[in-house]
DNA sequence: AGCTAAAATGTTATCGATAACATGTTATCG
DNA sequence: CGATAACATGTTATCGATAACATTTTAGCT
């Protein structure tokens, strides 16, 4: 039942009373306790219906010095990547009945950063999950992070001694998608990638380049250029690869956002996809499967996560 | 100092003690309460920095009976307008110094809402905004909750009286839309709706048809399709469209996703955009600008809902 | 000086629950 | 049949902080 009274909250106690026992056999029953005579239990659970009574975590938490709750801290949810990240970080906590506290970053300054961490600490959350890009300005700060008092995981971050971390292989992914340019016949590749002093940019970068060099193909400089994740950025990448790097018949961006860019600015110019210029994305957008195959999921996050943060 | 040993917390009876007075002055001196000497505030504050003292918001929740912190419902994240909203919420609760407790609503069954509402109570929110898109089947319950112990803000749910809601006008930005192609020069318009029985849906619907009306412009059953806001259903849809309303010139997508599928099928039969065949959406996804102007934003919302929740 | 208001600080009770310990009841068994 | 274990329940202390009330200083004024 949902009724309780809007005026005060129902206590252990006020189920005590009307059961006619103590507050420690009430909670004894509903946290199904042994030694509870089936009598008492009964009483005990007709009164807590009666009621409405919802013991409260608070207090709860309190006294067992766990509050069954995970803060998660994202970067922006203006990215697709990591809503859906998000996703599965709560489907898994809910499995677990663990709860989400969520703080979101909006820039990298340290300052942010501690009072983050402070406000999230100070409401005793049992982990930390730290779901932001890892970008160079922040790198450093991982480092006093160290005596924390609850355990932390990292997502998207280059993996360090002593840290956990949990993230999707941009390095792998990237290989893939440029092979998968590669077995369509496309030899002339470019890639648009991420700005450079994200760690995950530059992974995407590096499977790029060395597969095509693994594959016995040239690359220069001409063949890629740097964006900023946003379509505005892809738009201006393409134009300018288009430019200088004409016989590009294939192009790998890092993101799906710029991939977008690219074919609504092949269209534009009446650019074949994909038969004169194949384009592969990066995140998996469900949206735009029908342009080309979406590449990595993040399935096995969650998963990870959830065992790291118990 | 973010130092703190790793074993246990710092409570306020430490820094009490290192300070040399009681508790309750250590709790002046952090809640910046008068009557509090310089020099022992001083020293206090020494002590607090020295220990790397953080009260715990929990202890504080609890003997304050506010918890500083709002339970947001969402219905999964993998539709993009949630997760800005998401966002929009983000900032405002933590411009007013409350933190998010989030849960997420996979179906519309009666449990699954009851249990998320018991462990958003459980847990003592101060309000619980609900961002869950209107269906049928959800409707009939959210009479029962009216004796909650918490304001609940609802968005996206046809307004009803006693009911705080927030949300973006579907009915209006529709109307924009069809005016927008109309504007455009075009006379067939079609619709790819969402689900009807989704409220918003139904809006986008009327907001398209009435506007045709009201332009003099014909409107019959074969100028749209239902689609289920998916890319999938949206391709299925517009292929219908065009195959029994083949004059059509312009399309208005009741969300991005099956407006992209419309760009995509269009390309794929090479179907000039905008000139043969115009397409507007719905929700305002950034990657799409290119394509189609974006219709409405929910700028609003944080504000409104923010003021709400308190 | 004597008295009172304001300022500074300490005490105790409380929030809602659980842990640890204590006590009273039944069984069970030699 | 008495003892010892297993069961059932109640008491008290505790979690970390704040509220309410009590007490002691200090300051200001006549």
């Amino acid at each position: 039942m949902i009724l309780s009274d809007r005026r005060k909250r129902v206590t252990i106690k006020d189920v005590a009373q009307a059961a006619g026992v103590s507050t420690q056999t009430v909670s004894r029953v509903m946290n199904k306790y042994s030694y509870v005579s089936g009598g008492t239990r009964q009483r005990v659970q007709g009164a807590v219906e009666q009621l409405g009574y919802r013991p409260s975590t608070l207090a709860r938490s309190l006294s067992q010095q766990r509050s069954y709750t995970l803060g998660v801290v994202t970067f922006g949810l203006k990215y697709i990547g990591p809503s859906r990240t998000l996703n599965g970080i709560a489907d898994k906590a809910d499995e677990l009945g663990y709860m989400l506290l969520t703080k979101k970053l909006d820039n990298f300054d340290a300052n942010g950063i501690d009072e983050v961490m402070e406000s999230l600490l100070a409401r005793q959350v049992d982990g930390i999950i730290w779901d932001v890009p890892e970008v160079d300005e922040n790198r450093a700060w991982s480092q006093g992070i160290k005596s924390l008092p609850v355990p932390i995981v990292f997502m998207s971050m280059e993996p360090k001694p002593g840290y956990s971390v949990v993230s999707m292989d941009s390095y792998l992914g990237a290989q893939l998608a440029t092979q998968h340019l590669l077995d369509q016949g496309c030899r002339n590749i470019g890639h648009i990638a991420g700005p450079q002093d994200w760690w995950e940019a530059r992974l995407r970068y590096q499977g790029w380049r060395d597969t095509l060099v693994k594959a016995g193909v040239q690359v220069s400089d001409k063949q890629w250029q740097q964006g900023n994740w946003s379509s505005a950025s892809g738009a201006i990448a393409i134009e300018k690869l288009l430019e200088r790097y004409p016989e590009m018949d294939g192009v790998f961006a890092a993101n799906d956002q710029m991939a977008l860019s690219v074919l609504s600015e092949a269209s534009r110019r009446g650019i074949k996809v994909p038969d004169q210029l194949a384009v592969v994305g990066f995140d998996g957008i469900a949206e735009s499967a029908n342009f080309y195959p979406p590449l990595t999921t993040i399935s096995q996050d969650p998963q990870l996560l959830g065992g790291q943060a118990v």
